[in-house]
DNA sequence: ACCAGTCAAGGAAGC
DNA sequence: GCTTCCTTGACTGGT
């Protein structure tokens, strides 16, 4: 199955699309036009945020995907220095019938949903800081996938990177260990790890600093272990980590690009025939699943002899 | 209607 | 020890 990241270019070109708001521009709004204005333009992003993730979900579901959310639905609520709670807008009560809409439609739908926090989170590191606003982030995403009515599981997995490089690897494995058992349930119930594209977090790595020693799921990204290779274990090996069907994702290099890195609008090629779910993290979004998808359909058709 | 610059974050690399 | 890059889409303000 494939998994749609985030946003759908098919709806956002009819209008439906997320809304952000900077601190800067936050304080702006408070300054110019009093507190309560400024709460309850960011209100109505937020509640304008779920209901795009409402569609969008609903979207999935028509077209048979999975769904990674958004990790911007509730800008500025998470800023250290923001100390009003989502309670304090005038939006709460809706968002919350907006949240318990979406929970019961996908009890019945069962589009699998995932997350990922940017990777300004950062659990191992030896910025006390940088910690406590990783935990606050962590544990608001972990809530914003419990009221989505997500499982505390592998199921509903929340991807992080490690992104600390510095000293043993295994020391690092242990402080990000330790900061993650001081997360919310559900937080500690969904989190994986995911390859690097570069640094000393590949597969290998991975597998021996945080799977083995604690049973961390590991997330196989094709394009990062071509940038990043291990030795050992591959995509099989990598998908072995999970309790239940992996989810992976699937990028492509952009063509004639310096940076390898660099993600691909559309496919050229299909992920590798591991049993996983791929999440498809290529500009084009759900136009670039659609060309997988008859990419696919072309292959399966020349196996059979179809076109000889 | 369009465009260029802005914003937000932590880490790492390069000077 | 500083600057720059990485990443990204929406927003803002100027034309």
């Amino acid at each position: 199955m494939y998994s749609l990241c985030c946003i759908s270019e098919i709806l956002k070109a009819d209008g439906i699309k997320f809304q952000t708001m900077t601190w800067k521009r936050f304080n702006q709004l408070k300054e110019q036009n009093g507190v309560q204005y400024a709460l309850n333009q960011l209100g109505d992003r937020w509640l304008n945020n779920l209901m795009v993730t409402h569609s969008y979900i609903e979207h999935c579901y028509q077209n048979g995907w999975g769904y990674r959310v958004s990790s911007s639905l509730f800008p500025i609520l998470t800023h250290p220095e923001f100390q009003y709670k989502i309670q304090d807008v005038a939006q709460y009560e809706e968002i919350l019938r907006n949240f318990s809409d979406i929970a019961e439609r996908n009890a019945e739908w069962g589009v699998r949903l995932s997350c990922h926090p940017d990777q300004f989170n950062v659990l191992a590191s030896e910025n006390q800081s940088a910690v406590d606003k990783t935990i606050r982030e962590l544990n608001h995403q972990g809530w914003v996938m419990d009221m989505l009515g997500c499982s505390k599981s592998y199921k509903n997995p929340m991807c992080l990177h490690v992104n600390c490089t510095k000293g043993d690897p295994q020391d690092i494995a242990d402080r990000f260990m330790e900061t993650l058992s001081t997360c919310d349930e559900g937080v500690r119930s969904r989190l994986v790890v995911e390859i690097e594209d570069k640094g000393i977090w590949n597969g290998d790595r991975l597998w021996n600093h945080f799977f083995q020693p604690y049973g961390i799921p590991i997330v196989f990204d094709n394009l990062h272990d071509k940038c990043n290779p291990s030795e050992k274990r591959n995509a099989y090996d990598i998908s072995e980590t999970w309790p239940c069907k992996p989810l992976f994702h699937y990028s492509e290099a952009m063509p004639d690009q310096k940076n390898p890195r660099k993600h691909a609008d559309m496919p050229t090629d299909i992920p590798c025939n591991v049993r996983a779910d791929w999440e498809i993290e290529l500009k084009k979004k759900d136009y670039a699943i659609r060309e997988l998808a008859m990419i696919e359909l072309v292959r399966k058709s020349e196996e059979m002899g179809l076109y000889d």
